[in-house]
DNA sequence: CGGTATCGTGGAGAATGTCAACGATGGAGG
DNA sequence: CCTCCATCGTTGACATTCTCCACGATACCG
């Protein structure tokens, strides 16, 4: 059942096809970001920092991004230049800066969220529901090594 | 059942999964191939001229790759500077240049083609073979846009 | 022949990736 | 308290990648 290494073709290899797609979504979300003063990386950012109730640390940011932390410095830069978030020392450990969303924040994202969900889910717009789903779990256990599926 | 916007995780996203997963596989992967002077580019370029026993013009590298067809004169430079591709202009169409594989390009294939595999199997050991089959056939139908699943 | 399109190439500038170092702070142990 | 070591943010340097534009050579079409 194996083929032999003369048959494979590069668009059956996994690697190949995720970053091809991913490829595709990073440009077609950017370009839906693009008037908004946007891109992925600080859109992605602003949400984390919304999600954060508290702030979140740059080290974490870095980690769930898959960034180094040299990336994030910069892109907090933009956003806190932009007034969209706030750097503030944390009281436990005065290392850390806690990212906290601002009202403005708040306010943009919650004006971009449908415009970048819309590009995404035209992406997708190949596959069902059930299949989205599927694809989420899987990618999921890839990218942030979750065990099991959809946690009831 | 729609989650209002508040409640929504950037992890949760497909278009942050496909990016978290994809810059994981191409690391793993450059890293594999670091040792033979090859990066996840320039062999999928090797691939692909191995594949096309004709020749491949670089426009339809670019196309498959989805690249510019400017980076793709640089890669195709590096490989052939190594002596592992030619490019040879095309008796239909003189504009083109087909790239092919030499046999140093061949056995360089050989070589490496094992490893390269290796890396992503193993950023692949959390999916079990039939999630691997089912991952490839929804990425393909993202990536290539291919309508139904495996053909027979 | 003239107009238009395509292929490969080169160049410019932004964005991204990678790595090493540093100051400031925290934590552990003597 | 003091020293050793780890961590966080930051800066800098450098390579890679992305995006766009322009050009020469060739092809196609009328």
């Amino acid at each position: 059942m194996d083929l032999t290494t003369d048959e494979r073709r590069l668009t059956d290899d996994i690697g190949f096809l995720l970053s091809r797609a991913s490829g595709l979504f990073v440009r077609a979300t950017n370009a839906a970001l693009a008037s908004y003063g946007l891109r992925v990386r600080s859109y992605s950012v602003l949400l984390l920092a919304c999600e954060a109730t508290e702030g979140v640390s740059q080290r974490d940011l870095a980690e769930v991004l898959g960034l180094d932390p040299s990336q994030v410095v910069l892109l907090v830069d933009d956003l806190a230049a932009s007034g969209l978030v706030t750097r503030e020392p944390s009281v436990n450990d005065r290392r850390t800066r806690l990212v906290s969303a601002t009202a403005a924040g708040r306010a943009l994202r919650a004006e971009v969220v449908g415009v970048a969900d819309a590009a995404v889910a035209d992406q997708l717009s190949g596959l069902t529901s059930t299949e989205r789903f599927l694809l989420r779990d899987l990618l999921s256990r890839l990218a942030l090594g979750n065990r099991g599926s959809l946690p009831a």
